[in-house]
RNA sequence: CGCGGGGUAGAGCAGUUGGUAGCUCGUCGGGCUCAUAACCCGGAGGUCGUUGGUUCAAGUCCUUCCCCCGCAACCA
């Protein structure tokens, strides 16, 4: 027998300094969906996902914590309610899991990194920039501020600090190559994005060692020099399979790998980076990226503050994980953004689940059960009405199968949807009920029975990778056993025993009282913004909430101190000139008479709610002055105008604070 | 002229090679009673952002402009 076709698809390893939020669930459960489907069709696939655990960020947050890096990171990976523990609540069937900070994969870097240091591609090289000595810090003259270090404010001084570079710029062209040629990345509008934003302008060869920071891979012939994201993050892939290491022995199996799975944040670093080193390493390139999109929330991106309800461990809880996986994948197409709501959650599984396909399940069973006692006889009647539904099911795997080899998992699922709905029809067209008054159409109503069961189980199989467990459910509901669950039986009709039997279970998906659910929702959210810890058993790692110091949680409701307020210095600012800033679509440069002859230029962003900027001189506005100054756009800002918002109309509106008496610029206010 | 994406029914979206404009929700009317107050049928509702062009034929290709959203050293 031929060996099995294999298929080897990973997720970006993801960085466990925060919570992870449904975008990341979002891509692994993708992923999971293409690698169930992949195995259903016979494939020997190696599904791979994991964490990149290194760099200054995780220091730092671990510092800030009191603990080793090693000790931050392993909780939040390996913890309770970690991200170990969020793909085992999703279902998520990786074959691997690979931390950045496993033995063999330091290895392997140290390795990979030599290999590519001895073939030319990585040399060192001179990072300059100015220094901050007691800062340990560089910074670029942009980022200085009055020509002072912008964490300290003490002097810098021009310095240049060793450090690794790969010749990216070598391998341009190739890759250049790569992209514009064929189906490398995907969705094809991703190419052009890459070409010109990076390619185009001329890739620089990237520096990809550190030695501002330690929580890293050291660089074994180099010491002080660790080795940054790139080269340790990105080789993960291979790895993960034993590349330069013993652990593992498959990567003669699996790689090229088929599909690297991304959000398009880091599409540039696959499509570029990642295959410039592989070309380095003299090693194939993979198959295909695909960069999906984001999910958004009210037409905005992702953040901490609107996201707390969008947690994906209280969504599976409260819905159950398949309704969610279901959701994820039906709702949006993958490549492009989508708007993620709980309404449009909770909508979609009333219809599509609830009163589609789990009604469907619930009253044919019910039926067989009602008619026949819970098994058909053999005795059958077959009717023209039939072939429609029997075609349209039948012929449902081979549509389903290009779609979902193509990522447009969406369609593929409004594919399944469309028949469920034909089936539903289809009672309404044979109305069972009718027939079973008369004994002499119960042949007939044994077939439109078997029929509804035929269309059950087929849709069922097709669903499988989208929903494991409740798919196994309504399987066990139509008697169907696991031998007549196979892939290649989905595409055949007629596969349940014709005296099948039935029984009939719980509501696979209940209906969801839309109202009451989202109030619920929001009431959580409410109070999740009082107090950040609700008092539920042991709460998932939450790395911000261990930065804090956790003494001053208790009654400590956001009071500072009389002394602390009193370092915030108000004057009275008299706008003598405000303009837009150039390259600035957000910000006006104010400037100002604070009294005495004093002029101050703050920046504000707020251009959105005053167009017409000159109509603001004269007006007297409340400034802190003592905020540690900042540039932005080149130009320095020193201060802050205070302002108010308030939504109007459901939109954010703001309005600079004043006063309308004449007060003379420089007035304190207290 | 920084780069990219997008503007299709009240809302949310699909529309891969140009060939009668579709889906879901909502809404209005009807049917059914097996089922999770679910299901089925029908109606209303769109000059496919704008201008000009190519074509027998344009939501789809080219062009002008407008608006929204991301990204890029931009909300202090």
């Amino acid at each position: 027998m031929q060996e099995k076709k294999t298929f080897y698809i990973t997720t970006p390893i993801y960085y466990p300094s925060d919570k992870l939020h449904i975008g990341h669930t979002y891509c692994t459960v993708a992923t999971d969906v293409i690698a169930r489907y992949k195995r259903m069709c016979g494939y020997d696939v190696m599904f791979l996902t994991g964490t990149d655990e290194h760099g200054q960020k995780i220091e730092e947050k671990a510092r800030a914590a009191g603990v080793s890096p090693q000790g931050f990171v392993d909780n939040i990976v390996e913890g309770d309610g970690g991200i170990r523990d969020l793909w085992k609540l999703m279902n998520i069937s990786n074959d691997r899991f690979i931390r950045t900070t496993d033995d063999y994969h330091v290895s392997a870097i140290q390795r990979i990194f030599k290999r590519m240091y001895e073939n030319g591609d990585i040399y060192k090289g001179k990072y300059v920039g100015m220094y901050c000595t007691p800062c340990e810090s560089f910074w670029t003259e942009s980022q200085l501020v009055e020509g002072k270090c912008p964490d300290c404010g003490r002097e810098v001084r021009y310095a240049e600090e060793e450090a690794y570079f790969f010749r990216l710029s070598k391998y341009a062209d190739r890759v250049r190559e790569l992209l514009v040629g064929g189906e490398f990345l995907e969705p094809a509008s991703r190419v052009n994005e890459m070409v010109k934003n990076f390619i185009d302008p001329g890739l620089e060869d990237l520096c990809v060692s550190r030695t501002s920071f330690t929580w890293g891979v050291p660089v074994d012939f180099d010491p002080g020099h660790v080795v940054y994201v790139w080269i340790d993050a990105l080789s993960n892939y291979i790895t993960a399979l034993g590349y330069e290491n013993e652990r593992y022995h498959d990567y003669k199996k699996y790689w090229p790998a088929d599909v690297h799975m991304v959000g398009k944040e880091i599409v540039r670093f696959h499509s570029i980076i990642w295959p410039a080193m592989l070309m380095s390493l003299n090693e194939p390139v993979p198959k295909k990226v695909f960069g999906h999109g984001w999910l958004l929330l009210g037409g905005g991106k992702m953040s901490k503050s609107k996201g707390n309800v969008v947690d994906p461990v209280v969504l599976a809880k409260r819905y159950g994980v398949d309704a969610l996986r279901f959701y994820l994948m039906r709702e949006f197409p993958l490549g492009s953004d989508g708007g993620f709501s709980n309404e449009l959650l909770i909508s979609r599984i009333n219809t599509d689940l609830a009163n589609d396909l789990g009604n469907l399940l619930s009253r044919t069973v019910a039926m067989v059960e009602k008619y026949f006692g819970g098994a058909l006889p053999k005795e059958r009647r077959a009717e023209e009405t039939d072939a429609e539904l029997i075609e349209l099911a039948s012929s449902l795997k081979g549509k389903y199968e290009k779609l979902m080899d193509s990522y447009l998992t969406q369609a593929a699922v409004e594919e399944i949807l469309r028949v469920i709905s034909r089936a539903n029809k289809y009672i309404d067209e044979t109305a069972p009920w009718v027939l079973a008054k008369d004994e002499v159409n119960l042949p007939r109503l044994a077939s439109v029975l078997y029929n509804l069961l035929e269309t059950l189980r087929i849709t069922l199989s097709l669903l499988v990778p989208f929903m494991p467990e409740s798919c196994e459910k309504a399987f066990a509901q139509i008697g169907a056993s696991k031998e007549l669950t196979a892939w290649d039986k989905a595409g055949v009709w007629g596969v349940l025993p014709s005296d099948a039997k039935v029984y009939k279970g719980e509501a696979l998906f209940p209906r969801i009282d839309l109202k009451k659910e989202l109030a619920e929702l929001e009431a959580m959210q409410g109070a999740k913004e009082e107090k950040p810890e609700p008092q539920e058993k042991p709460a998932p790692a939450q790395p911000e909430a261990k930065s804090e110091p956790s003494a001053k949680q208790p009654e400590d409701r956001g009071y500072i101190e009389f002394g602390e307020f009193e370092k915030i210095k108000l004057r009275v600012a008299v706008v003598k000139a405000c303009e837009y800033v150039q390259k600035s679509d957000k910000l006006l440069k104010f400037t100002l008479d604070m009294g005495d002859g004093e002029e101050r230029v703050i920046l504000s962003g707020i251009r959105k709610w005053y167009p017409e900027p000159e109509k603001l001189v004269g007006r007297r506005l409340i400034a802190c002055v003592n905020l540690k100054p900042r540039k932005m756009c080149g130009i320095e800002s020193h201060g802050m105008l205070l302002s108010a918002v308030t939504e109007e109309n459901g939109e954010e509106t703001l309005r600079l604070l004043g006063t309308d008496e004449i007060m003379p610029g420089g007035s304190e206010v207290c």
